[in-house]
DNA sequence: CTGAAAGCGCTTACAG
DNA sequence: CTGAAAGCGCTTACAG
């Protein structure tokens, strides 16, 4: 019906190999040889070929030769949140890994709804990719993970699923949350606060623990109080900052979840009267493009997104042709610091 | 060789349709008939063929079938840059729209650049996509736009391609620059910059003239230094105010091609010792639901991404049902006031 | 180096 | 309501 006699598209009589063969004066059988490449084929009758190819507007039908021969192009990038900053720069580092390799990257977004994520995988598996990049859903169930796992090269990014025998790509949350803190901790901050996240996302317990690692190795105190979890948009981080400040106002540093955490924190800062950096030590976590653009410029832990995707597709390589599930890493982690971290006491209100 | 008998996959043999007939007791054509939801088949044969389903695991092949029927659920979006935000919202609406018509939504991102364009598109033609949403990446064609709508419906989103023959969805740019520009008239300002964007993206030649109306009905001078063209990205705003700023700081107010682009501007007045919104006025475009989160709260031209998405989507429609190309779409647009301009005089330093 | 034949997993008329 | 047959556009041995 779409491609039918009324179509207003020129191509509507679809060309095919053996169009291109009768054009070429050879057999289907040769073009099918020089669409893949073979170097068993005269040259002249490969310049024959594809001169017929560019006269017809011949278009290869990849689901026929995959149907034929079982082989996918497509590799999915099944990402959580694509409002997620730190996603996009992730993503982007995929694609071009993919691309080199010679693989199509498509990216489906399931907006943190692991329905979503039930009904975009299955469609996915339909149309025979040939392996998945994702950031599980939180809630994903372990058995249902693996089961996929089971049947397709996955490497899961960033979050970890709990009992899922799944490789995943991750950076070293627990250690950057650890060196954050110590930073903190020698420019003299004894009430440092830690905020945004939520524990039903794995990354975030690792990153608290490497916060509390830290303070406890200082002989520092951590109160319940000064931990307070949230969303983590910006808005989260907000709200979060001032439920801690509103309950102690001796705090005279707030460590962030994420570096979009930390904007918030920002935010709810300036509308107290306070300057971050100068009245507040902020601290992040991920180094996106804008930290150093911020005003003050965000101290931040870097994770090169280059890193995971060079790992992560790195493994899905290896899955694929040795046809064995590869192992966890863990991504190097980089304390950047910028103006955003007062010694404390230099112009600080609170006790300290 | 990937689905090999040395496979670690438990799937490593497919299931067809023949398998599950057979299961079922059934032919393969009755199977096909329940798995497109035919009512001819007695509810009885229909339950026995889907506990089949279920038990074997079987996966329909969407490739086979669209090969057989010439048809395809999957949509391509391609996106010019998948790190812009406003873009990310108007991916994650028309992906809600898409899903609900029981298309199966791709994104690919191309990264500014026309050369991956021409790839990823080709690429997508390959894989047989029902139609094409696009943000075309800049110095694309006219005619190599035009080929391609004519073989595959085409909506292009947000930018305009001068000379080609396709449906454009954006927002009405020049309506929105205007209002903005007469409410910081009302206020006061009289020194207006514009800074941001460039040439080559329609939208910007669109809003910019859209102030320019405004500055030229209130009998307002523009001078040429007021105006300061930069990268759309955060950085590109901090650097263009400055230059405005460096040459003429009787400016009271700053108009920005973007919400990103005012972002980058709040950060170079707060490096320049001044406030945005009290010694400076600064309005946006987008309304990205990070503006409301700013301090100080940015007043901007709001464009509903969900009105994009879903003029856009309609379009597809009616293009694969009528084999008719639909029209353009202007989306409106709507000033929302927050608190990032000053009445002028207020604070400011200027002459004004 | 090239050609004829079979088959990938579906769907579509067409008989029954 | 169900079955047998042909065909979508490719690729893969297998002969020549």
């Amino acid at each position: 019906m779409v491609k039918g006699k009324k179509s207003v598209h020129s191509s509507s009589q679809k060309v095919t190999v053996i169009d291109v063969a009768k054009a070429a004066g050879v057999s289907k059988s040769t073009v099918s040889l020089v669409l893949r490449g073979s170097t068993n084929v005269k040259a002249e009758t490969v310049s024959r070929v594809n001169e017929a190819i560019r006269a017809l507007g011949y278009v290869y039908n990849r689901d026929a030769a995959g149907l034929r021969n079982r082989e996918s192009n497509l590799v999915a990038i099944v990402a959580n949140d694509l409002a997620n900053p730190y996603l996009a720069q992730v993503i982007i580092a995929l694609e071009g890994e993919l691309e080199q390799q010679g693989f199509m990257p498509v990216v489906v977004n399931i907006n943190e709804s692991v329905e979503r994520q039930a009904t975009m995988v299955e469609s996915l598996k339909e149309h025979n990719v040939a392996g998945f990049f994702m950031t599980p859903a939180p809630e994903t169930k372990a058995e249902w993970l693996s089961a996929l796992a089971d049947a397709h090269p996955l490497i899961c990014l960033m979050r970890e699923v709990e009992g899922a025998t799944v490789p995943v790509i991750k950076p070293d949350n627990r250690r950057g949350m650890y060196v954050a803190t110590r930073y903190l901790i020698g420019l003299g901050h004894k009430r440092i606060a830690f905020v945004g996240g939520m524990a039903s996302i794995s990354d975030y317990v690792e990153r608290r623990e490497g916060f509390k690692d830290a303070m406890r190795e200082a002989g520092l105190a951590v109160k319940e109080d000064d931990i307070e979890t949230s969303s983590t948009k910006r808005h989260g981080g907000k709200i979060a900052v001032n439920r801690v400040l509103d309950r102690d106002d001796s705090i005279t540093a707030v460590i962030c979840f994420t570096d979009v955490v930390a904007y918030g924190v920002y935010t709810a800062l300036r509308e107290r009267g306070l300057t971050p950096g100068k009245d507040i030590a902020v601290v992040g976590f991920d180094d996106l493009e804008d930290s150093r653009l911020m005003s003050p410029a965000l101290t931040t832990v870097r994770v090169r997104a280059e890193d995971i995707a060079q790992m992560a597709t790195e493994r899905l390589q290896q899955w694929r042709q040795n046809q064995q599930i590869p192992d966890n890493a863990l991504v190097d982690v980089e304390l950047v610091v910028r103006s955003s971290c007062c010694l404390v006491g230099e112009r600080a209100g609170g006790l300290a």
